[in-house]
DNA sequence: TGCATTTTAGATCGATCGTTCTAATATTCC
DNA sequence: GGAATATTAGAACGATCGATCTAAAATGCA
C-alpha cells in the first residue's frame, strides 16, 4: 500500500537504549535520540509514539536483553546456588566494565520516574517483581536440594538477596571499586551457607 | 554596610531540598524552586549561585540532617549491634511513611548525576562512605563485645549492610510494601548473629 | 540625614524543550 | 504507469529552560 519503514525499527530502540541509559530521561532530548538513533523527529513520533511511549518500549527492551537472557541462562544451566553466585559475578563484572557508569537502566529508572508516571511505575516495580521470582525460584530449588540453608524462609532470603542486587547497582555507579563489590557480596553469599 | 538578606536562608534551603528531592535535579527548574523558596530567581542566583551550587548545598544539607542525625544518635544511645536494627527499622517506617515516594535523596542523586558532574560525584560518593563507616563502626564494636558474629570480616559485613540499605531505598520507592522490607531486614539482622 | 551597598521584583535574554506541520520522496497495488 | 498512501527531511510552533539585567526599595554606617 505504501513506502515501508526505512529504517531498522530494532537498532533504532537499542540506540534510544543507550541515550536512556547513559543520561536518564529528562536530560535526553528528542533531538539526541533522533540523531543517536539515525531518524528524524518525525519519524520517531511517527514510529514510536511520544518520548515517553518510547522510553517504556526502550526500558522493556532493556529487561528483556539484559535481565531476561541472563536469567534463563544460567537458571537452565547451573544448580540453583552456584546460578545466583554466577547471577552477582557477572553484575560485578558489567558494573566495572561500565566505564560510563550508566549503571542499570531499570534501577535508574526506577528512581528518575518513581513519582510522575504511575503506570510506568507499575511496569518497573513488575520487572523488578520479576528479578526476586528469579531469586526466590533459585533459593527454593537450592533449599530443595540441600545445597541453601532453611534458616531463613526462601521469601525473606530473595527479598535480600534482591535488595543487595539493587544496592549494588547503586553503589557501582558511586563507587566502582571491585574489592567493595566482591566484598558486599561475600556475606550475602555465605547467608546461603549457612547451617539450619 | 548593607540592606540585610529579607529571606531566611536556612529555611530557603529546606525548601529546595523538597523540590529536589520529590522531583530530581533535571526536572526542577528554577523557577519551581524560586516560588517553593519564597524568593525571586535573582534572589536565588545572588544568594546560592547557580541551579547546580543550590543542588549540592541541599544535599548537603539533607545527609547532615538525616543521615548524620540518625547515626549520632543511635551510636551514642545503642550498643553497637541494636544501633543497626534501629538504624534498618527507622528507615523502613521513614519509607513506608514516605507517600511521595520521594526515597533517599542522596541515593536519587547518586543515580541521576552520576556521570554528568564530577565533583558532585566524589561528594555523593563521600557520603555513601560515610554510611559504609556507620555500619563499620557498629560492625567492629559488636565483634569486639561479641554481639556481632565474627564469621565474616567487619569491612564485608558494613559493606553488605550498605548494599542493603541502598537497595532497601530503591525499592521502597517502586514497591513501598512492609512485608517486603521487613523481610529482606531479617536475614541481613541474622548474618551478624550467626556464631563464628 | 545621606551615601554606599545590597537585595529586591520583574522583565528579558538566547537556547532548547517536546511536538507538529508542510512538502517532497518513495513505495505498493491495480 | 498512475493513483493512493506512508515515510521522509527540515522548518516551525509555543512553551519553558537557566541565567542575567535594569531599576527601585531598603538597610547600615558615617
Amino acid at each position: 500500500m505504501a513506502r515501508p519503514r526505512q529504517f531498522d525499527e530494532a537498532a533504532a530502540l537499542d540506540a534510544a537504549v543507550q541515550c536512556f541509559w547513559a543520561q536518564g530521561y529528562e536530560a535526553t532530548s528528542v533531538r539526541d535520540l533522533a540523531a543517536r538513533m539515525g531518524i528524524t523527529g518525525a519519524s520517531l513520533y511517527n514510529a514510536f509514539g511520544d518520548k515517553r511511549a518510547l522510553y517504556r518500549r526502550a526500558i522493556d527492551r532493556y529487561v528483556a536483553q539484559s535481565f531476561g537472557e541472563r536469567a534463563r541462562r544460567l537458571e537452565a544451566g547451573l544448580p540453583p546456588r552456584a546460578a545466583i553466585a554466577a547471577f552477582f559475578a557477572e553484575m560485578i563484572e558489567r558494573s566495572l566494565d561500565d566505564r560510563e557508569r550508566k549503571g542499570c537502566l531499570l534501577v535508574n529508572s526506577a528512581l528518575e520516574s518513581a513519582p510522575a508516571d504511575p503506570e510506568l511505575r507499575r511496569a518497573v516495580a513488575a520487572m523488578i517483581a520479576e528479578i526476586e521470582a528469579f531469586f526466590r525460584r533459585c533459593v527454593e530449588a537450592g533449599q530443595r536440594d540441600g545445597t541453601i540453608s532453611t534458616a531463613q524462609p526462601a521469601e525473606d532470603l530473595a527479598r535480600l538477596l534482591l535488595s543487595v542486587q539493587l544496592g549494588l547497582r547503586v553503589l557501582a555507579r558511586s563507587r566502582p571499586e571491585r574489592a567493595l563489590l566482591e566484598g558486599l557480596v561475600r556475606p550475602a553469599l555465605a547467608l546461603l551457607d549457612r547451617p539450619g
